[in-house]
DNA sequence: GCCGAAACGGAGAAGCTCTCCGGTTCGTGT
DNA sequence: ACACGAACCGGAGAGCTTCTCCGTTTCGGC
C-alpha cells in the first residue's frame, strides 16, 4: 500500500510513527523497543504493528528519505567527468550516512532483499551504485574482481563497525580503496 | 574464577553448558535464547546465569578454544620468513574462523574490551596480531595508515557480513589487501 | 446527520532474561 | 561410616518486549 493511501487519520498516524521512530532509533539504535516508539508517537502498539508489521518494515520506511537523497546524488555524480572520483565520493557519502544512523542502514544492508521484498532500500542503493561502478570499472579504476555487491557488502561491514563515527568509516573506506597490502605506491586522495 | 575451580558438579555443569552453547549458537546464531541452551544442557536457567552472568560471558567462553588455536598459529607464523605472507595468512584464518561461528566472534570483536573486562578474547586476538603487524609494517608491507586496530576492525566488519561463508570472507579480505581502487597493478596472492 | 467501512487502542498471550529462595548435593573432618 | 556446613542447584516468578484479538471510535460518502 502506498504511503499516501487510506484515510486521513491513518496517514497522520503513519507520519507520527515515522517521526517518533527516527528520533528513538537515532537515540537508542536500531534495536530500540517498538513500544516506546508507539508511546512517543501517541498511538497504541497495535497501530504501530498494523502500519509496520515487522521491525524491518519500520527501519526501511525511516531510511526512505536518506536513501532517496543518495539516489539523487548518484545521478548527479554519474554526470561528472572523473568516473573513479564519482564512485568513491558516493561510497564515502554512503558510509558516512550509514555511520550516522546508529545501525539502521546496517540492518537493511545486512539481510538480503529476499523473495517477498523486492523493493527494499538495499536494492535501491544497489541500483544507484551500479552505474557508477560500471563506469569506473570500464575505465579500469576498480579492481576487476570487485563487483557491485562486493562494494555494498564491504561498505556495510565498515558501517557496522563504525556506528556513530563517520570519520572512522570514511578512513576505513579510504584504506579499502588504496589497499592495506604492499601495493600502496601512491596514497589515494580522499573524496 | 578459573574454569577448573570449585566443586565437581559445578565443573561438570560448566562443561555441559559450554557444549550445549556451542551447538545452539552454531545452529541458531549468537542471539539464540539462553533458556534453550540451559534446557539442552539439562540444567536450570539459574545455573546458566550463575556460571555466565551475561550472554557475552558465555560467548567469550565458547570461543576460548578457537582463539587459543589462533594465538598458537600466530606464534608459528611469527617465525616464518615472509612477514607479509605471515600477516595475511593469519588474517585469512581469522576471518574464516569468524565466518564459521555464526556471529559469535563478531559480537566479541564488536564491543571494546571495556574497563572491567581486560582479559577478553578480543584483546587476546589483538595481542596475537600485533607482532605480525609490527613485522610486516617494518618491512613496508602494510599501508602506513593501517594500525592493528584498523585491521581487526576491518576483519570484524568482513566477518559480520559473511556469516556462514568463509570463502566469501576470504575473498573480501583479499580485496582489502590489494585495494579496490585503481592501484591494482599486481594481484595479491592468496594465503 | 446516517451508516458502513476503516482504523484505533487496551488487554492479554507468548517468549526471553535474570533473580530469589527453599531444597539438594558435595566433600571434609571425625 | 556418617554428620554437617558450605557450595550448588532448579523451579517459580517478576519485568520486559513483541505481537494479536476484539470491542469501540472515527472517518467520510451519501
Amino acid at each position: 500500500m502506498p504511503p499516501t493511501a487510506g484515510r486521513a487519520d491513518r496517514r497522520r498516524n503513519r507520519e507520527r510513527l515515522l517521526a517518533a521512530a527516527a528520533e528513538v532509533f537515532g537515540r537508542d539504535g536500531a534495536a530500540a523497543p517498538l513500544e516506546e516508539i508507539a508511546r512517543s508517537a501517541g498511538v497504541g502498539s497495535a497501530t504501530l504493528h498494523r502500519h509496520f508489521p515487522s521491525r524491518r518494515d519500520l527501519l526501511e520506511a525511516v531510511c526512505t528519505d536518506g536513501v532517496e537523497r543518495l539516489c539523487v546524488r548518484a545521478d548527479e555524480l554519474a554526470a561528472e567527468d572523473d568516473a573513479e572520483a564519482a564512485l568513491w565520493t558516493w561510497l564515502d557519502e554512503l558510509v558516512r550516512y550509514a555511520s550516522t544512523t546508529r545501525g539502521v542502514v546496517g540492518v537493511l544492508l545486512a539481510e538480503p532483499p529476499g523473495p517477498q521484498r523486492p523493493l527494499c532500500q538495499s536494492s535501491r542503493l544497489h541500483d544507484a551504485l551500479e552505474p557508477l561502478w560500471a563506469r569506473a570499472t570500464a575505465a579500469g579504476a576498480v579492481h576487476p574482481e570487485a563487483g557491485v555487491d562486493d562494494l555494498l557488502t564491504l561498505v556495510n561491514g565498515i558501517s557496522r563497525v563504525t556506528d556513530d563515527d563517520p570519520e572512522a568509516g570514511s578512513r576505513l573506506l579510504a584504506l579499502l580503496r588504496s589497499g592495506v597490502g604492499s601495493n600502496h605506491h601512491r596514497s589515494a586522495t580522499r573524496g
